[in-house]
DNA sequence: CTGAAAGCGCTTACAG
DNA sequence: CTGAAAGCGCTTACAG
């Protein structure tokens, strides 16, 4: 139930009209600065709250931003995604606009339905936060309405998105390593499994390159099968003097496997993560990580989605947010011959 | 921007009234069944899209509930209410509702600022997730708007609540120490820190007594300090033989203690804790310990929300949530001489 | 500086 | 079974 006080109820008690209020609480020009006093006191006064679907209906916007997550990535431990919906929330308040949330259900993306704030009119935009399937694609393509990917791009759709840099970060730890001394450098995930596993390595490919190093089969470590279920992490017979892994929970997956084996990091090799999440300050030393700057992906998807709504026909493609390397002590500098 | 069909625009390509085509739409009485069927596919093939905005002005309804976390149960580790929000998000689409996130910054909760969602009558009801300040508490009562507490309550302010029954859980799992032969328990926490940790303590209390074992204060340890920062946890010169940690985290910080003194779990002591959260499985060996039904948490709350909605004089009361013992292998049977 | 009129898109109550 | 009228609370454009 909403307040039942309006404008209306003011104007009448100051013998003013409601046209006067609505100006003077939005503080427009054409009423006397003493007459927007007086009403915004007796607005105070008698605990008027604004109508905001009354002004939605008058200007067509509804100041809702909905994010949509894929309910496989809402796990019990993965609250990734929660927390950049979380700083999402944060900032779209600086632009007036709320946040509504919208788990997608398995059952919804496999009959192409159209989210319900999306048939509703409830939003003004959608920020679709996690890489759905092809065949939704082309579902939100049809949506009239802004809409951003977070976190994932399609080549083939042609949507404005923002996904971190994982070819960078994972460039830059490794040439970390080599500057560290290290040679011998193993990268550990399937590289079959997600794009931005293989943009990771791609980056430590990369460094490998430029540093005239050869990158050789048996360095490339599987973590995990191809549906993404972990496997155990089997250590090449001749060990690398460094690891780097394609998040920070295989990373605490492989300190544990190491430790197994009676190797200790980062005296006996070095391991590097990506993510700086949790995992990282688990680990027995802390992982030196690549940082996901989730407040920065936040940030700049606000600010996207605020542009396209402004602006329909301005696209901002696909922007790359930088991560940062977080340095602690799971990487030892070591001496070459 | 919202699609510009209207209701008008299906009826006028029709010859019928918007009248009929509300009714026909919203399957309401008195339009025969084919011209209904006309309406819905013309509706669907001109892409009509609802606008609530419009319905929300005529019934005073939002649809949404503003859903208010505290900012400082929002850090970087600490992901247990975005969960629960998740949950409430889900529920809440049951209702044909949505969940509208509001982070609760401490500037606004020291100035006793109303939320945004309240003073722009966004949302229909408002549930508070996470202990506020009691001064914050008096500028909830002061809404008018049906609110509910959720995992915390205030025996003061007459507002109905939904906890986990940490009272009882902790009870159990005490009982179940006791059962393991267990009679020297210490409990870790600081009870002069959040209802909850008092209230496990009190269950925990209760089982001794009934078991006929005292109390000793020297068994109380302190696991923060009055603002919630963790301190290290001291040891007392005796050992007992179990620790009732009143969180998981807490637990894993003893074992890190317990660890570097040399103490084994569960051999050299037994250690449960309560949430089941990431931290329980991150121990070794994983904790045995109560896990909080987020889910269940969230369902009744939602219900709880809805009731005041549509019956503003109907009160739930305090509602508690059991949990339930999650066995794992930290606690050790013991003989009693 | 102030306000009467019209309209946003829908629903409700009533008349036919 | 169908629709004209009125109204929800606000804002815009215009007249004074």
């Amino acid at each position: 139930m909403r307040s039942n006080i309006t404008m209306k109820d003011i104007a009448d008690k100051l013998g003013v009209s409601s046209v006067t209020v609505s100006k003077a609480l939005n503080n427009k020009e054409g009423v006397s600065e003493s007459l927007k006093q007086k009403i915004r006191t007796v607005a105070s006064e008698m605990g008027y709250r604004f109508n905001s679907a009354a002004k939605s209906i008058k200007d067509g916007y509804s100041y809702n931003i909905g994010v949509m997550i894929p309910q496989r990535f809402t796990g019990i431990n993965d609250s990734f995604y929660l927390r950049v919906y979380q700083q999402i929330a944060i900032h779209l308040d600086r632009y007036g606009y709320f946040g509504i949330l919208n788990i997608l259900s398995s059952e919804d993306e496999e009959q192409l339905n159209f989210p319900r704030v999306y048939s509703e009119n409830k939003v003004d935009g959608i920020i679709i936060l996690g890489q759905i399937g092809k065949p939704y694609i082309e579902t939100v393509q049809n949506m009239a309405l802004p809409k951003l990917f977070l976190d994932f791009y399609d080549e083939h759709a042609n949507i404005d998105s923002i996904v971190t840099d994982n070819f960078y970060g994972a460039y830059e730890i490794t040439n970390y390593l080599i500057q560290m001394g290290h040679r011998e450098i193993a990268y550990v995930g399937n590289i079959y499994s997600t794009s931005s596993i293989q943009d990771r390595f791609l980056g430590y490919y990369k460094s490998l390159l430029e540093h005239g190093l050869t990158f050789e089969e048996r360095l490339l470590l599987k973590d995990r099968d191809q549906k993404g279920v972990y496997v155990d992490i089997e250590l090449p017979d001749k060990m690398p003097t460094a690891f780097v892994c394609n998040c920070d929970q295989v990373a605490y997956n492989l300190f544990e496997r190491l430790t197994a084996q009676g190797y200790k990091v980062p005296n006996d090799c070095s391991v590097v993560g990506f993510d700086n999440d949790i995992y990282a300050t688990l680990t027995n030393p802390p992982l030196t990580t690549v940082e996901v700057d989730i407040a920065q992906m936040a940030r700049t998807a606000v600010k996207a989605i605020m542009e396209q709504i402004s602006s329909p026909n301005r696209r901002s493609g696909r922007v790359l947010v930088q991560g940062k390397i977080i340095y602690r002590d799971s990487v030892k500098r070591i001496e070459n011959n």
